[in-house]
DNA sequence: CCGAATCCAATTAGATACTG
DNA sequence: CAGTATCTAATTGGATTCGG
């Protein structure tokens, strides 16, 4: 069986790939509204997601072409990220999760007491 | 920072971290149908997937509370998995992402060329 | 038929230290 | 400011074996 599975055949497979990152949601999410300088998307991060954490997340999320990557020259350097096409798209998921997401936290209130 | 994180309180990383199993996705989607047992999921599964990763991942889900496990008490043995009513829910989310996951398979068409 | 127990391999996150 | 490199720890999936 190959590395990938069904990576790029199935779309639930392939989606759960490239969500697999433990941040990957948040991030997403938190690009949503417009580009985010690296700095201050840490700083709208649980404080739990370290500096290292975060910067593979986001090469790894570049790299599947979710998010873009835009660097200005200059000193100090500038940073910035925001979501691609393909990205901006998830928007649409992303407020699905979001809703059901508030529901299930719902459930499990009224599963724990 | 407790081990849990954000979860229970955001929901996105509360729905990241239910649906960090590989195969969750697949299974939900899977059982959104109706219930079926535990030989002929795994049939439906990709051949990649072992028996005891299912088994786990069931589990899993039904800890979460996600599915329902249902037991008939026969020789032989007849479990059934269902969605629970939270499970069912999960729906719209499926869908939203099953759409946006064959987008993203074009995007990857378009660009390994 | 359905699954638990165990062990191993692979992946990934976190800590720390260093750089232009 | 925005990273990389390296190491370690934890998690999770896969293989195998055993049981009601």
């Amino acid at each position: 069986m190959d590395k990938k599975d069904y990576f790029g055949i199935c779309p639930y497979a392939t989606t759960q790939k490239l969500l697999s990152g433990k941040w990957a949601l948040l991030i997403l999410h938190t690009l949503s509204p417009g580009p985010v300088r690296f700095n201050e998307l840490k700083r709208r991060m649980p404080a739990a997601m370290t500096h290292t954490t975060l910067s593979r997340q986001l090469k790894s999320l570049e790299a599947d072409g979710l998010i873009i990557r835009t660097e200005y020259s200059a000193i100090p350097p500038k940073v910035e990220y925001s979501l691609s096409d393909i990205g901006r798209k998830f928007d649409k998921v992303s407020d699905a999760l979001f809703e059901w997401g508030n529901e299930y936290i719902k459930f499990l209130e009224s599963r724990d007491v």
